[in-house]
DNA sequence: TATGAATGAGGGTTCATTCAT
DNA sequence: GATGAATGAACCCTCATTCAT
């Protein structure tokens, strides 16, 4: 029940937007009764947070499990993957996406957003350590900490504006980007 | 009239946050009645709009400055100098900033930093194309706006989120990457 | 507009009894939208508050002037006439008073009606003391707040309990009781 | 069953008060189910109903005990008595004292309150028959009503606003009170 | 032009009651 | 009998917008 909750939610969040998300529409959708809302969930913004969190951990359950399959891998190549992996799972529901990243008060979003980040960012620097020859930058936690959010915010800004640029020429870019901050 | 509307717009969003920018609450911190703000604007999302307009307007002008100021120098230290300079715009309101990129539905904002993004790049676009040799990147336009949006993100969460990155580091840090990119 | 609210909250009262007092109904018998409402009341109970406080201060003015008036008079005849205005002024809303006295809780009413029990209890205090020859018990503050209670209950309950006790009986009843009572 | 669901609605009211005597509530009080409420009670109102039945069978069957003690005592002293015994009546659980008198609509204990009224009203009228020495009032019945009205009121006051008398006076007061009247 | 009282749809939430299990 | 999830009408209150003055 929690679970056609949330996605009632999620399905007005991306059909009607984030103005559009209350709780009647949401029970509507659900095909249940307001009130029984509030059986589930203490207040609307429960449910707002819990269908945020699922997007998010599943965006960051592919990244991760992309990470941790490449991670052994050898050379940029493994940077690309991964990149790769986020597209990918950005790409999965532009929609949602839209209204998460564009709509929603980037407060709500936001320590979702920060936990990704904090996830990919553990991954990502135990890597680091792990094979110093593959960063010359001086501080490891800063060098994660610049290298996450700049990934991130290219990747969505890509998926989300649609520029023309090519999937090909955006990964190239961001390896590059990538590469050319902890290689030279 | 307007620009005190939108003073009070911007008083409100400061001191109050963005769920406090009622409109009569704007109307009584311009020390007029509802009614008259609508002599002005036709509602109340044309307020909140001119009120970030003129806010990324002053950002943009003072990198902008910065930015043709330093243009003709040489060197890394161009990039070194624009960051800074973006830095201490940002810093200007920190709370306005927090209410503009965190409370705000980004799509509001979106529009503006977006201009703010296209006006910036064009002018680095024109550098880098006036001085090939500063980029081995293949596509100017893609690599401006790689470059736009990494730095910009960067440094707005460094300005809003504070990490444990002094400012000379996240300066080295933003050089380092920037160079990388273009240069490597 | 105030007035035109309460006087509608009034109505609402006697009318259909305490339930239904919404802001809603309120709005309706006040022909009014429920929003103009909180232009002149902060909230739902501040509207019951006043009509509550209006109405116990009709019947405090009207049983402080008889009292005023009469106080000057000789012997037990003045305790008849106060208590008479007392059961005029009770009687003049029954249906209202009904409502204050039976359906809201006591906890809004008491409040109004303790101060009216203060006012007339202090008026009577003062004649008591000033004819100290009129009462024989020790403690002029015990017996005040004795006879006032005592008074007050039997007058109410007498007005909406209508039980088989002519008018002139329950006045020469309570004549009897505060006689017997201050004077043995 | 509807001893356990009694008990329940007892404890919430003394606990939560009557706002928060909801269904709900008073069922998991119970440790049962809301649904299974309405096996034993066709609504709400009538778990509250029995609730101040019972406390007011008990208070009244308190007073009733020390009347029928005492009631072939000789003087004025059974009088003092009896309103001793229901001061300790109205002690023994004042939390619910204050919660019926004060927070329920009088509506709703009123008639339960009359009950107790009649029924002690009944064995003093009985009393003041059977020794008309005792009362020099001319209509026993009315004489009855006014002395149970006026002894509960200030008993049920003295309880709940402690004002600034002592037990032993306001039974004193009390005493003199019924004497002056019915004696002088 | 300026006002500001009035609007009223819609918001989130509660809770007495029902009924399929 | 017992359950407890589901109900849904009704609650109080907000606020962008209007319009008679």
């Amino acid at each position: 029940m929690v679970e056609r909750i949330v996605a009632a939610g999620r399905e007005v969040l991306v059909e009607d937007g984030y103005d559009a998300f209350s709780t009647n529409r949401v029970a509507a959708a659900a095909g249940i009764s307001p009130g029984s809302l509030y059986q589930y969930f203490p207040d609307k913004s429960a449910i707002l947070d819990l269908v945020v969190d699922r997007y998010t951990e599943e965006t960051a359950e592919r990244v991760a499990a992309a990470m941790s399959e490449r991670i052994g891998g050898i050379g940029i190549e493994v940077v690309r993957d991964i990149v790769d992996a986020l597209l990918t799972a950005l790409e999965a529901d532009r929609a949602l996406l839209r209204v998460v990243a564009e709509e929603l008060p980037l407060a709500r979003s936001g320590p979702r957003r920060a936990a990704l980040e904090r996830r990919v960012g553990e991954l990502a620097a135990t890597y680091l350590l792990a094979r110093p020859e593959h960063s010359r930058r001086p501080v490891p936690s800063v060098s994660t900490w610049v290298t996450v959010l700049a990934i991130e915010n290219l990747a969505v800004r890509w998926v989300l504006d649609q520029p023309a640029i090519t999937r090909d020429q955006i990964l190239d870019e961001i390896v590059a980007l990538v590469a050319g901050y902890l290689l030279s």
